[in-house]
DNA sequence: GCCAACGTTGGC
DNA sequence: GCCAACGTTGGC
């Protein structure tokens, strides 16, 4: 994949497994990331770049939760369109067209590692000590991940 | 603007 | 299924 190294910014994105999994974005090859309900979590939703490094994450999967593969930012935030869907759970009484309260991105597959990153392994090296998704009772959906982490991750994830 | 109550997330 | 952590809501 042709990363450009130079100037994209890297994050983590979690999802529950049982909910939308890397097995689901690998067949659909792209997806719209919507359903962010969190405002710092769609503050940095509204960061993203195209051609920002994602890396996908699973939660609530029992003793398989962790990183389970790689995304990329394709299309930079626009509205969420289930914020306007009254049907929708997701559905914002408040959100205005004019100033939309939730964003979404687009996001394409990239890869599904050989060997997943547990939350265990992560926790368990040192060198993984400052990412956010290791802080205990971390609830954000998404956020930053730097360089250092996001390579170790990558090179962990192929071996 | 404080803070108690409540709801949700997510690891275990 | 439990519960700690934490975000949000709403009364004052």
């Amino acid at each position: 994949m042709g990363y450009n190294t130079i100037t994209m910014q890297y994050w983590l994105i979690k999802n529950e497994r049982d909910c939308y999994s890397i097995d689901d974005l690998q067949k659909d090859k792209k997806t719209a990331w919507t359903e962010v309900r969190n405002y710092q979590a769609r503050n940095f939703l509204r960061e993203m770049k195209k051609g920002d490094g994602l890396l996908f994450y699973h939660s609530n999967a029992e003793n398989e939760t962790g990183v389970v593969g790689e995304a990329t930012v394709v299309k930079e935030a626009y509205a969420d369109p289930t914020q306007f869907d009254a049907k929708s759970e997701y559905f914002d009484s408040k959100s205005t067209t004019d100033d939309p309260r939730w964003s979404s991105v687009d996001v394409r597959f990239v890869t599904k590692y050989e060997h997943p990153i547990y939350l265990s392994d992560l926790k368990h090296d040192p060198f993984f000590n400052d990412m956010i998704v290791t802080r205990k009772g971390n609830r954000l959906s998404i956020m930053p991940v730097n360089k250092k982490h996001f390579t170790r991750i990558q090179k962990l994830g192929h071996e």
